[in-house]
DNA sequence: TGACGACCATCAGAACTCTGATTAGTGTCT
DNA sequence: AGACACTAATCAGAGTTCTGATGGTCGTCA
């Protein structure tokens, strides 16, 4: 007996039932990223660090002296956001604040070199997480893999979702 | 005058440049993943619900009666993150939660009138996203990306990096 | 029957994340 | 000079998420 998937479909929404998980591409990014996250925080934890404290550090070394909202721009978290992760990287000694000789209303927040230590050694392992995932690509399945992202978030941005 | 990028690349192992973000696959999936989580999170807000109370009104009307524990496994969150969430659920009475009539350390969860509507009310928003989403690839495309996906997936939780 | 292991529920503590609101400095335009 | 807009920093409150720890219940196996 030969059943039509198109009447299956139908049948599915005259039921109301709903879109399964694995119909939905959010819920493989979403599990993608759950996993990359654990790895990543392992990767990063033996050097005292957290996954959003790694990239703070990140930045902070390559642009000593960058302010909170900047910092927050390009770790792409909010400002309040990132207010929270240097409250707690300063308690623990990796950054330290000074006001901003010129702009009275603007902190400069730099590395210490024991923030240094940690980076370095929580790049390395980070850096391993990336070159093993990198390896199980090839260069044109990693370019499709970035395009099709690139696609993804094209979508998201330009669609009007947020103001239906 | 012409620089050869194998120069280049060497150079920048020399000095220690770190991987840049745009190299990591990673920073891509972030991206992405944060861009569909605001994207759902406004299609649910409507509906009162958060994502997170969404997936699990979702796993609840499929499965009334479900363990707290066993919603955990499906929504892929602790089990204490689960209390949290349908802590939250039944203080907006969308859920009702009652000792299993067998298993006295058992609560069975299942949603009231009121949530079933809010889950229909959030379910129409959020599919609609995902049929945005869908609507831009083909399905050769799309099957492309789940494959890709996949990939990532099993490369990140079968290598070895949890032990290293 | 009694011990052990498996599982359920939950508390405690910490970190990250958001929205919303406040305070204050800088720069521009009238 | 004064008004306005922009930006920076931060507080307050809520939600999600984790790890670690606790206590209770069920089933199995000696």
């Amino acid at each position: 007996m030969v059943v039509n998937a198109y009447i299956i479909d139908a049948v599915r929404r005259m039921v109301c039932m709903r879109m399964s998980f694995d119909e939905r591409l959010g819920s493989h990014f979403k599990r993608v990223e759950q996993e990359l996250q654990a790895a990543k925080s392992a990767a990063v934890k033996p050097a005292g660090l957290t996954v959003p404290q790694y990239a703070a550090l990140f930045v902070l070394d390559e642009q000593p002296g960058i302010s909170a909202a900047e910092l927050a721009r390009r770790c792409a978290v909010t400002p309040q956001t990132m207010t929270t992760i240097l409250r707690n990287l300063e308690a623990g000694g990796l950054i330290e604040r000074t006001p901003h000789p010129l702009h009275k209303h603007v902190i400069e927040t730099r590395p210490t070199p024991a923030g240094r230590k940690a980076l370095d050694q929580a790049d390395k392992r980070a850096t391993g997480v990336e070159r093993r995932l990198a390896a199980a690509f090839s260069e044109e399945e990693a370019e499709t893999l970035r395009a099709l992202l690139a696609r993804v978030s094209e979508t998201l941005t330009t669609d009007p979702i947020l103001k239906s």
